[in-house]
Parts: C-alpha cells; sequence; structure tokens
DNA sequence: TGTTAGCACTCTCTCTGGATGAGTGCTAAT
DNA sequence: ATTAGCACTCATCCAGAGAGAGTGCTAACA
C-alpha cells in the first residue's frame, strides 16, 4: 500500500514528520509551504494533507489546528523516509569514551549503559540483562555456612555469578561438599544452565531410591539453588527525562508513564520479543500491544557474546521521537557491549 | 519553647494536624469546631489559631483559606502529641504473612521488602542494603576463566556474595589459586570486610620487595576484587504511590520528585545519616536539609543482625502522611528483616 | 487539469469581569 | 474569657468576547 505514495505527498509527510517531532506541534499547510521550499502554495500542501488524512497517516487534533501524524504516519516514514545515518568515527569514538566498563561487574554494566544510553539520547534507557539460564556452566562450588546453611555459588563461562543459600542436612562435612562440587563439576561442565536444571531434575528422578545418601544431597542442594530465580532483572534509567516531554505533560499521563515503567513488566515483555530477532528494531505506541504505553515508541537491540549469553538494551521514548539520532546510539552501544562481553570470555 | 502551649491550643493543633493529614485540605476554625466536640464556638478557635500561627505552627496558604500546619508544627505534634500505637498481633501477623523471603537471596530480599513496604503505607518504599564492607568474612574463592581472568568471590559470614572478574596473571595454575585461597581463607578469618581490605594493602606494601611471587599475586588479586565497589545499593519502591498524593499534583512538582528518587543520591545520604542512631527516625521536609525532598517526609529505622551488617529502610511521603500508621510498620519490618538476618547466620 | 487566491467557517486559547463561597480579623456584647 | 456579628479578602468558577491559527470549498487562472 506504501508506495502509492506520489513523490510529492512522500516529501509534504516527511516534511511534516520532521517537524512535528521538532516541534510537538500540529503542523500547518502554510508553515509548511514557507519552511520547505517545494513552490507549492499552503492550498496545494492542503489537498495533499487532505489525502495523506484520508490514506490514515496523518489526523488533526481538531479543524482548526494543524495535522500530526499518526501512528501509521510513523511506521510509514520509519520504514521508507528515514534515512538513517551511520555515526561518523568522531561520534564512535565519544560514544565509547561515555562508556567506562572497567572493572565493573555484570550489573554494574548494565546500570552504566542505561545510564548513559538515557543520557545521550535524552530518553529513557532500557536494559535487559542477559538471563543466567541462557549462560554456560563452568562451575559450582559450595560454601558452608553455620547451622548447616551452605551458600550455593554457580560460574558461568562469561563469569556470571548466582549465588542462593541452601537450608541443608546438618552433617554435611566440608569434605563432602568438596566431593560433591568435584563430582558436579565433572559432570555438568559445557552445559547451559537451562541443561543443568533439566540434568539435576532426571538425575534426582532417578535416584530416587536413594542408593547414595550424598550424591542425592547433592543433587537437592544444587538443584534448589536454581529454583525461582529472578530473571529478567530490567534497568530503567531516566525515566523524569520523560516527563520533559511535551506529551507526558498532563498529571494523568505521567502518572500513567511512571507507574507503566516502574512496574517493568511490560518491559520484560518488549525485551523478550525483541530478542527474537535481530538488529535494532522498533516498537511503536500501541503497536506494542498494550495501552499502558501508549504515546511511546521503544528502540531495542541485541547484545550477546559467542557463547550465548543474550541481553537486549533500548531507548524508550515518545512517539515522536527522533529516530534518526536515537537509532544509531541503539545499534552502536549493543555492538560496544557485544564487544565488551566477548572480550570477557574469548 | 513547646510546652508553653496550653492544652487547649494543644488539642486544637492535633485536631488541625489530623483533619489536615485526612483531607490534604487547608482546616478552617468552623470545621474544627464542629467536627470536634471542643464546645468551642469558631471564634474562639480563631483565637487560639492566630496564637498557634504566631508561634510559627500553623500557617495559611491566603486570607480566606484555612490554616495548614507548618514543618515546625508536624515536627511539635510528631514530638509530642502523636500517640504511636504497637501493633497488635494479628496485624503483626499479617504483616509477617506478607513477606516471602523463603530462599530468596539478600537483593530479592531487600526489593521485596521495598514492595511491600510501599504497598502497606501506601507511599514509597525504601530499603539501603547492607554494605558488604561492613560485613565479616568468611571465604574467599577463585575460579579460573579463560585467558588469565580469574573470578574472584567475597563470601561474608551472612552468605553475602561479592564477585568480581579480575584480569590475573595467564601463568596462575589451578593448583596455585588453590592454594592461595587457602592461605587467604586462613589468614582473613574473622575480620570484617573493612579490615580485610586494609590488610591486604599493609601485606601488599610489606611484601614489596617479592619474595613470593605468588603470594604477592595473591594480595593483588583479592585486593583488586575488594576495589572500587558501589556501596549502598538502594532500593526504591512505589515511586508512583507519591504521584497520587494532593501535594504531588502538578507537573512540575511530579518532574522534581521524580527526579530525586531516581537520583538516589539524596536518598543514600539520608539513610546513612539514618544509620546514626538507633530506632525509628523521622526527617521531615526541609529540615533534610536540602530542597529537593522539600514537601516530604521520611521515617525510617535500621536493620542489622549481630555481626554487624547493618542497612535501613523507611518510607518516604509527604510531610502530611499518616505518621501513626506507618510509624510502625517501619519499625516492625525493621525487627522482622532484623530477625531473618539474624536467623541466617546464627 | 493542476494550482492558487480568496473567503467563510471552526475551533482553541486567553483574557476579562462578575458571582460565589469559604474563612478570616476585628469589635462589641455577654 | 467567650461569642455573635459583620466587613473584608481571596481563590475558584463560569460565561462571554476577541484573537489567531488553520481548514475546506469555490472559483479563477495558467
Amino acid at each position: 500500500m506504501a508506495d502509492q505514495l506520489t513523490e510529492r505527498s512522500q516529501n509534504i509527510l516527511e516534511a511534516i514528520v520532521e517537524d512535528y517531532i521538532a516541534s510537538a506541534e500540529p503542523v500547518g499547510s502554510r508553515a509548511i509551504s514557507r519552511r520547505h521550499s517545494f513552490n507549492l502554495s499552503p492550498a496545494s500542501v492542503r489537498n495533499v494533507m487532505a489525502d495523506l488524512e484520508d490514506m490514515g497517516l496523518l489526523c488533526s487534533p481538531h479543524t482548526s489546528a494543524g495535522r500530526i501524524p499518526t501512528e501509521k504516519g510513523f511506521q510509514y516514514y520509519i520504514d521508507t523516509l528515514l534515512h538513517v545515518r551511520d555515526l561518523n568515527s568522531n561520534e564512535k569514538q565519544n560514544l565509547r569514551k561515555s562508556y567506562r566498563f572497567q572493572g565493573m561487574k555484570m550489573e554494574d554494566v548494565m546500570q552504566e549503559v542505561g545510564r548513559v544510553l538515557s543520557g545521550l539520547s535524552k530518553y529513557t534507557g532500557l536494559v535487559m540483562a542477559p538471563k543466567f539460564s541462557s549462560t554456560v556452566f563452568r562451575q559450582i562450588e559450595f560454601v558452608r555456612l553455620s547451622q548447616g546453611r551452605v551458600l550455593v555459588i554457580y560460574v558461568s563461562e562469561t563469569g556470571l555469578v548466582q549465588n542462593k543459600v541452601i537450608e541443608a542436612d546438618r552433617s554435611l562435612t566440608a569434605q563432602q561438599l568438596e566431593k560433591i562440587s568435584n563430582y558436579l563439576n565433572a559432570e555438568l561442565t559445557g552445559l547451559s544452565i537451562q541443561e543443568v536444571r533439566t540434568k539435576l531434575n532426571q538425575e534426582l528422578q532417578e535416584e530416587r531410591i536413594l542408593y547414595d545418601q550424598m550424591k542425592q544431597q547433592a543433587l537437592k542442594l544444587s538443584c534448589a539453588a536454581l529454583q525461582d530465580e529472578v530473571e529478567n532483572q530490567v534497568y530503567v534509567s531516566g525515566a523524569s527525562l520523560m516527563l520533559e516531554q511535551p506529551e507526558f505533560s498532563t498529571p494523568e499521563q505521567m502518572r500513567r508513564l511512571i507507574k507503566t515503567l516502574e512496574s517493568k513488566k511490560l518491559l520484560v515483555d518488549l525485551l523478550d520479543r525483541s530478542q527474537l530477532a535481530q538488529g535494532v528494531q522498533i516498537f511503536i505506541g500501541s503497536d506494542s500491544s498494550h495501552i499502558d504505553l501508549e504515546g511511546c515508541s521503544l528502540i531495542t537491540s541485541n547484545f550477546s557474546n559467542k557463547k550465548g549469553a543474550i541481553g537486549s538494551l533500548g531507548v524508550i521514548g515518545p512517539v515522536r521521537m527522533d529516530y534518526s539520532q536515537v537509532i544509531p546510539i541503539v545499534d552502536f552501544t549493543a555492538q560496544l557491549v557485544s564487544r565488551v562481553l566477548e572480550r570477557e570470555i574469548e
């Protein structure tokens, strides 16, 4: 349906979208005919505008206001009119310098990425850390605490750590724990955490007729430590920047936005969805299938290392976002983070 | 200065504060004389009100509105008039049931505490996790990752874990790492992490004339893992609830509030301050020495275990907060968390 | 046939002024 | 010491007028 637009219509649509992105206000025919040198009178522009409105690409808040792009209009703009320029090496260098990951733990890296993303884009930054279950097992350690409590520590190939305190049989000695961990380290090496989980469960099933008390203990402990993990940690940075945007200027809008950003559930959904595809993805407004993010767009990309730990990051802004500026930032940041993660294992 | 108030003045002040807490609107003399059975005419109430205003306990937004308590007024109310009722055992039981800490990692516990605190109080919950450096050393572990990178894991008595990937000399073998960890575990046992840090640094100094290559490596590794730690992790929950409060109903107020809650810096300051004292503490409005929290009050308490890991939690709400309800919640929650932490080590 | 000038029309936004009502401060009476 | 009475102040609400921006339509034009 898209390319039925004449060149003139496209030019005008582009002009309207861009003016609207810059001003956040309805764009009138006069303004278009003056600011852009189409050599067309306002009246002609109006005719085209009426057509675009019929197609559902524009709409007007009321009779005597200008036009604003609909979500469909933005969609079209992004699909066919937007030219995303690459960052030049200077900008890339600057971006690289913004991030200081030196000697940071994974969590801190994620938080830092969110902060910078938000700072550069002037919108809200989102980062979803790699799920632990999608990483590759490297080592398990047990630390005896007091009163039969045992701290179980899983380490992934990438150096991610997951730990949990488990109530264990008091009779377990340090020697036994060491034996257990040796056994498991041999047994589980090379599996993904997901596989580790199923394998442990299987063996626990088989061993049900507890021939080997200790082995059973071992499996139980290790299993418990992988239970009910809060996966999908999402970091949200710069929510307050969104409140500066005119589309969130009324108390009601502010409340709703903050509530949505705070609950994080929806964000996890979207970032999860984004992981299904590759490269930069854009979700526009209620296209994202949830009213709570009405008026928002989301630009995401994924990062990963060669061992499969996958996370995603992005920027959430008003639909009227400066896509040409934010897209390259998100894109390059994702690459940057990937490279950092890879450097950490390889 | 405080107790120069006659009983009648006190009663009226109390009535005003409580009506204001309930309604968020200026309280008039007529309302007071009717709602509360003082058997005083509005005119008499007005006289008292005028006195209270002179003392700086009340103020009126404009001539023909009622009075609202000043911060000083709230302070007085809290210091002398407020009766904090204890929770009855039923309520305590309910509170206990709200929290499900079963098998949670410290981080998750903290987050959960914040959420519940916010949910119960209808204001914003704050939790500052115990600083790792104030905990007691239990064990150190090294995990060799690829390319000479080593994951250093510190475990505290309480089962808290701190870990970091460190770039190490490639020649380090697994055996050597094990030897190192044995050495350190013997050496450092019983020290607080703070002490561990200084001790490592001292030894590193002494050993400078590197007699013992390996020992030096050991110290360097262990030291590096304790460097630049982001302490003072603060969890903020339910910020959006504050936006429901009438005192944050204008866009400008909302923006400022969210910005402050987001930056967390100020919150860390306040929670740090709260750790200097014991029991429930209350910071009122700009008393908290920063304009950014104008209009807010903070109710905090500390939690700890016997081994000294100390954190604090609290609720941040409008100055016009329902103190009599929130204080016991904060108080009891702090006790609850302490008990949970203690159970984990003892 | 596409383009444009002109014009009536619509709708929002802002400003104004008056009415309303809540609440005060003061004074004089009890 | 308390209270009734009264004049006064000020925010809030509402209606109406005027301005301004922008549209749609029609008729003229190249």
